[in-house]
DNA sequence: GTCTATATCCTGATAGAC
DNA sequence: GTCTATCAGGATATAGAC
């Protein structure tokens, strides 16, 4: 698959050349993305491209927001309503678990991003994450620090508890495609099967998560 | 810091090429690297750099193979004798951390190189993974599946286990630069301290997937 | 082995016709 | 608005002197 077909449904050019510009950039970041091949995926040439924005760097940098907000406000909603404590966490594994699943080039785009300083994308991302009043990171953290005040679960900072539910989530995307080469040398019995893994990855990550793995001997609470 | 010093207090000049090319290509990655500035932080010039390897992609592979042995040899050490498992666990997760934090570019350039195809990266990690006998992460399922065969640990996958520690150990480094912003956004009266937060970060991951969030009521077997 | 100078190609951006 | 043609700079790689 040398470049796919260019794209033909959008309304407007400009919008073709920006999801173009979306695909590009994400598999291949800054400076793997080349403007002909956008060009030539929204199935126009470069110079149009250079019409409606003004250089590549414009076009990165509205992807970086786009990728951004597509991100955080689908987390947002995993949130919304006040539920008890337990589904909160599940229903957060599963959204962030489902949401890369529809978009798997985001962590990918985001962590290539932020990690090489990531030109201006570190403020783009601050800006987007404290943008709805009460940012997700901060909301979350609030939940946590109220369940730990009633003494309801155990002892834990919780920005460690985040990033631990985010790595779990969002590593095995990253590196899916080592991921599955190894597992097939490791159980060649088994044959992978990719929806069924997520599937056991979201309840996976929950279970060890909310109740670990040590056993619980002579426990009636569950 | 616009380009630091070259290297001086290597052997060969091979070897300080490599050297060079190595911290290059693990903080841009293959197409943001330019072969110019690693002739500079070697200390000499492109030709020569040419007279030793023949292409670019030449040093690239040898830099691949390089970084994946280092980090598997790593984290081979981890499991070498027989200790109770909650210890392997432990072991486990902070030998991941003390190498990655050790040299916190190699899981952000592995995860750069695997997701986009990752050019012939996937074929040199099976092989560095395949190589001793019993591979890594062949020995470390065996060692969960003795723990479930004997009914010590909770029901669980062990890949799945597995995905959740590494995700939860090295997700955070890839992310810092923002998680730090994150962080001393949503806690402005708590300043950042990274050694402090690392070696928190290593006994939160342990407690939480050890032991689990949820309350453990009347339980007496801690 | 090591250098300087140069070839060759590629990329982002622009000029200008329509 | 959209195109073709082209520029100017930068990248890898090579030639050839020492």
């Amino acid at each position: 698959m040398k470049s796919r077909d260019p794209i033909v449904d959008d309304a407007t050019k400009e919008a073709r050349i920006l999801r173009a510009a979306m695909d590009i950039f994400v598999e291949k970041g800054w400076s793997g993305a080349r403007t002909q091949e956008i060009a030539d995926r929204a199935g126009i040439n470069k110079a149009l491209l250079h019409y409606y924005f003004r250089s590549k760097e414009n076009i990165y940098d509205k992807i970086i927001e786009k990728v951004f907000t597509t991100f955080f406000t689908a987390l947002d909603e995993a949130l919304k309503d006040d539920k008890p404590f337990e589904e909160v966490i599940r229903q957060f594994i599963y959204t962030v678990v489902d949401t890369i699943d529809a978009n798997p080039n985001i962590p990918r785009f985001i962590m290539h991003e932020l990690s090489q300083g990531g030109k201006n994308a570190k403020g783009i991302l601050t800006r987007v994450v404290g943008r709805s009043g009460v940012s997700l990171p901060q909301r979350m953290v609030m939940l946590i620090s109220r369940e730990l005040a009633a003494e309801r679960i155990q002892p834990v900072n919780p920005p460690q508890l985040i990033l631990t539910i985010l790595g779990s989530c969002i590593y095995y995307f990253v590196t899916e495609p080592v991921v599955e080469a190894i597992l097939s040398h490791v159980q060649p019995d088994t044959p992978y099967e990719r929806r069924q893994f997520i599937a056991e990855r979201k309840e996976s990550i929950f279970n060890v998560i909310y109740y670990g793995l040590k056993k619980r001997e002579g426990c009636f609470d569950e």
